[in-house]
DNA sequence: CGTTACCTGAAA
DNA sequence: TTTCAGGTAACG
C-alpha cells in the first residue's frame, strides 16, 4: 500500500495527536499479536506504557515514534496497513489488529486486512538504517549517488530503485511514474544507463515523490490517512493503472508487464525496449 | 540474481 | 473461478 508519500502522509496527519502525549496502554486483538513476529505482547506493553511519545519521524516506509527514555517504537504497514487516530469510544472497524492508548482519551489504532504489517521496539534505529539507502529528497541524494547506485549493475533499473537499500521508499507506483517521465525502459541493466537518462530519472523520482506528497498520496484501493481521508494523487499517475489505456505523452497504448514479480506499467514507445536503447556505460 | 511465500479481499 | 494487490524476507 504505501510509498514513501502516503507513509509521510499518515506521519504528518499522527505527529500533531501523537506527539506529547504519553501512552496509557496497548491492545491487540489475537491476531494483531502477529504484528510482533514472536515478540511476547506483554513484553511489548511494557516497553511502550507510561512512555510519553516525543516525536513521530519516518525513516523510508519506516514510521520511527521516539520515546521519552530514546526508544522507538517502530512500524512498517507493509501492503495493508493503517494507522489512524480515533477516540477511544469510537466503535473498532473492520480488521482492527491493535492500538496505543494515548492520555488524552484518543487511540492511534491499527488496520491490516492482509497482515503483513510490524510492530517493534529498540533502543535506536541501526537495525533499520542497515537496510536502507539515502532518502530521495534529502540533498544528499543527487544524480551522482544514483549513478552510483546503478554502476556495474546488471539488474533491471525497477529492481534497483525497488530496493530499498539502494534508496528508501520508493515503491511500485512511483518507480513505474517515474522511469516512464524519464523515458527509461524498467529492464534496462542499471549499468546501461547513459549520464543524461541517469539525470533524467534522478529528476523524476523526486518529482513524482513530490507531486505525490502535495497530493497527499496516492488511493488506489487501501490508502488513507491518520484520519481516513484518501489521496488524491490518481489522478496524475500517468502510466501506473492505466494498462490499455492511451500514453498521455504520444497515445500509444500502456503496456503491462511483469519485472522482479511486479505489475509494471510502461508506454513502449516512450520508453524504447532494452535492445534498442542508445547510451551505453561500460 | 530471480522466484516464492506471507495473507485476505476485491475485481475480472 | 481466477487473478491481482501499493512490501519485504527468505529461499534456491
Amino acid at each position: 500500500m504505501p510509498e514513501l508519500p502516503e507513509v509521510e502522509t499518515i506521519r504528518r496527519g499522527l505527529a500533531p495527536a501523537a506527539e506529547g502525549r504519553t501512552v496509557r496502554d496497548v491492545r491487540f486483538t489475537p491476531e494483531g499479536e502477529r504484528l510482533l513476529r514472536g515478540v511476547p505482547p506483554n513484553w511489548f506493553r511494557e516497553r511502550l506504557r507510561c512512555r510519553r511519545i516525543e516525536e513521530v519521524g519516518r525513516r523510508g516506509k519506516y514510521l520511527l515514534f521516539r520515546l521519552d527514555n530514546s526508544d522507538y517504537f517502530i512500524a512498517h504497514l507493509r501492503m495493508t496497513g493503517r494507522f489512524e487516530v480515533e477516540d477511544a469510544s469510537a466503535p473498532e472497524s473492520n480488521f482492527f489488529r491493535a492500538a496505543l492508548l494515548l492520555d488524552d482519551g484518543r487511540e492511534l489504532r491499527w488496520r491490516d486486512v492482509r497482515r503483513f504489517g510490524t510492530w517493534d521496539v529498540a533502543p535506536n534505529l541501526d537495525a533499520i538504517e542497515a537496510k536502507l539507502g539515502p532518502e530521495p529528497l534529502e540533498a544528499g541524494w543527487t544524480a551522482a549517488t544514483l549513478a552510483a547506485a546503478v554502476h556495474g549493475r546488471s539488474a533491471p533499473i525497477k529492481a534497483i530503485l525497488l530496493d530499498q537499500r539502494r534508496v528508501a521508499g520508493l515503491g511500485n507506483i512511483y518507480v513505474d511514474e517515474a522511469l516512464h517521465a524519464a523515458r527509461v525502459h524498467p529492464l534496462r541493466p542499471g549499468a546501461s544507463l547513459s549520464q543524461a537518462e541517469v539525470e533524467r530519472l534522478h529528476s523524476a523520482v523526486r518529482a513524482a515523490l513530490l507531486g505525490g506528497l502535495e497530493n497527499f498520496g496516492t488511493t488506489l484501493r487501501d490508502f488513507v490517512n491518520a484520519y481516513g481521508m484518501e489521496g488524491r494523487n490518481r489522478v496524475m499517475l500517468r502510466v501506473y493503472g492505466r494498462a490499455g489505456e492511451p500514453c498521455l505523452t504520444c497515445a500509444t497504448p500502456i503496456a503491462r508487464i511483469v519485472v522482479g514479480g511486479r505489475g509494471t506499467h510502461l508506454c513502449l514507445n516512450c520508453q524504447p525496449v532494452p535492445g534498442a536503447a542508445a547510451g551505453r556505460a561500460s
